[in-house]
DNA sequence: TATATTTGCTAACGGTGTTAGGAAAAAACA
DNA sequence: TGTTTTTTCCTAACACCGTTAGCAAATATA
């Protein structure tokens, strides 16, 4: 009896061509023009079918800011291993985090909620604990090899996260009042200065 | 012939009404709730009314924005003008913008575009340089004072403010997942890390 | 084939920002 | 003072929004 395989396959293709919809749209008109409306016209459903595979529209940008995070973990990842380093890991890691947000401004956008109606993406997120790991795993490791361990590795690792998205949200709220070049030299100002603080 | 006055004076009253109520309104329901209509039934008049005073709900948000900066540059103000020491303004700027976030939180969350949408509030506000000069007075201050000036002070003050930032907008966002108390410390540790990193 | 269930629609509710158009009040002019 | 012009301000609408009730058609089950 395929008969029911096939229904349940078919409503997980209507469900995640919402999700690949609402995506689209956010990318093409940003996430303060995206509607059920439109997402139900574009798939040429009508409106309620939205609601028979998500609770509402929150629920929708959830799924959206999950596939979010599991990019941005992945990306981090990716860079983490590229070295053995945990000082050239960190530095890596800003990157990636930094590549991501604007390669990907709408996920970042919505992930931690910058210049659009709060969703509580970020609280009820498993994912983000991943990739806080990652960066505290390297932390960690730079605290050991130090003589005085003394330094709170939680407390670093928030410093780092912070200068990070600071820098990412402040440019992206108001676009290009400055330019790439000395965006990117803060960043990495910040990061060596962290890691300099952090080594001692 | 007082009576154009008397017209100009209601007609301001009415203006500042709107605002105040604007404000209040927002204070207990938050941004997301903040409607015209309420407004309107607010003050006792009629929907249009407030479009013969502000070309549209944007233009109320940008003014209140507008209060807002005001009143954050004369809070790093007062804070700079307790010390002659260009590290402990620095500090106390900090704080001050710290302590200015968390008592605004309204006010944060319209300037920098958290949580609510975007409304292009931060750019074309003139306001927001002031605070600018404050910052890179003190920082020019040191590096001054340094054997080796050769450090870029317009860099050091971006990394000053998104630090300060990227701490605030990442615990306004997730409320109360962390202590108080670290995420002083956290801000304390960041900003010593830069004064650290700027006297060399 | 008859019944039960799922599927997906139309149409509505209550809300939003915004505006056209007209009534009433106020001011200016005669 | 009476008339005209201007200002003030409201009702009612438009075009959206998220969400849901209720019903018709298609499908699966017996």
């Amino acid at each position: 009896m395929g008969i029911a395989e096939r229904k349940i396959r078919q409503k997980e293709e209507v469900k995640s061509a919402i999700l690949e919809t609402a995506w689209q749209l956010v990318k093409k008109e940003g996430w303060q023009q995206l509607s059920i409306r439109k997402i139900a016209d574009a798939i040429e459903y009508s409106v309620p079918v939205i609601y028979d595979h998500f609770e509402n529209k929150e629920a929708i940008l959830f799924e959206i800011g999950k596939h979010g995070f599991q990019l941005l973990s992945k990306k981090m990842q990716q860079a983490k291993d590229k070295f053995t380093d945990p000082a050239e890991q960190l530095k890596a890691m800003a990157d990636a985090y930094w590549n991501f947000a604007f390669k990907n401004k709408e996920y970042y956008q919505l992930m931690f909620g910058l210049g659009m109606p709060c969703c509580e993406i970020e609280k009820n997120m498993p994912e983000k604990s991943y990739f806080r790991n990652l960066v505290m795993g390297s932390i960690d490791e730079i605290i050991k090899k130090n003589k005085v361990p003394v330094t709170n590795a939680c407390l670093k690792y928030h410093t780092f996260w912070s200068v990070i998205h600071g820098l990412i949200s402040i440019k992206m709220m108001r676009g290009a009042d400055t330019t790439d070049d000395l965006n990117k030299l803060v960043l990495d100002d910040a990061v060596a200065g962290i890691i300099k603080n952090l080594e001692r």
